[in-house]
DNA sequence: CTAGAACGATTCTAATTGCAATCATTTGAG
DNA sequence: CTCAAATGATTGCAATTAGAATCGTTCTAG
């Protein structure tokens, strides 16, 4: 006989499957865009996530990577020219991370390019907000 | 204003970060899992899909690595005795990964730590369904 | 049949990532 | 006020990972 909850636990594995494998297809699908601008995946998906001047944590977290990444992805950004740190009104151990003009650019450039043919686009857009519902109530903010 | 497909690519833009948060959690949740039983992540990953004896390709595609990690892990899971690797029936090409009684063992301990305090436990059994049908539609298989 | 392409696994190398330690700054308990 | 703990960023190092090249096997067009 199959307990319950040993079919959820099959349910849970599965789950883990394919959240990751999805996971992975947005990765690569980041990958390929941000190499033709002459980007790291980690560069783009920095870029992406650069909404609005943030520290270097924050990226961090949004990046879902550890701090030391995030300031090895700003020296590379820095390096070419698409963002600068600023000090940090209020708190001098911050530092402010904000795109150059050039920076802000490519980002627009990249979103564009994104937004084509996403690994998401299968999906309705009742879809992708049923999906939103549900992933936001899994992950820990 | 604010047109249609730019509210679409701002969500699309969301969901990629909640993957990859979600994604995120349940790599580290295996990773404290896997660690308890002296395994790293990717082999606890290796022994979570090894679900039967499979070739090493199946099982990089079901870890969404390349294989030449899969070679890795199972390098490591073969010298610590959990599985090996047969000679495949009818493709001499391929190899067959085959957990040892010591693997299959571990294996079940692993899950069952692992279905402990899921990442994935907020979500109701029907919203865990919900949740596979829609990622479902988005993965490649 | 028989090349040539495709496939499965492995090796090697380079790049990415996580982790622990460190430094400067800030916060808070007493 | 003051000192210990916490925070933000950085560095160095170890481990993981992806990607290209290679080797043996299998498939397939002609």
């Amino acid at each position: 006989m199959t307990t319950e909850h040993e079919t959820r636990a099959q349910t849970d594995r599965e789950l883990c499957g394919l959240i990751n494998g999805l996971a992975k297809q947005i990765e690569a699908h980041l990958r390929t865009r941000a190499s033709a601008l002459g980007l790291t995946a980690s560069q783009g998906a920095a870029l992406r996530e650069l909404t609005r001047p943030m520290t270097l944590r924050e990226l961090a977290e949004r990046m879902s990577c550890e701090p030391s990444n995030a300031t090895f992805v700003a020296d590379r950004l820095e390096e070419q020219g698409y963002l600068e740190r600023h000090p940090h009104p209020g708190n001098r151990r911050a530092k402010q991370l904000v795109l150059t003009p050039e920076g802000a650019e490519l980002r627009e450039r990249l979103l564009g390019m994104l937004s084509e043919d996403s690994p998401l686009a299968p999906l309705a857009s009742e879809e992708q907000d049923a999906l939103r519902r549900l992933l936001a109530r899994a992950v820990i903010r």
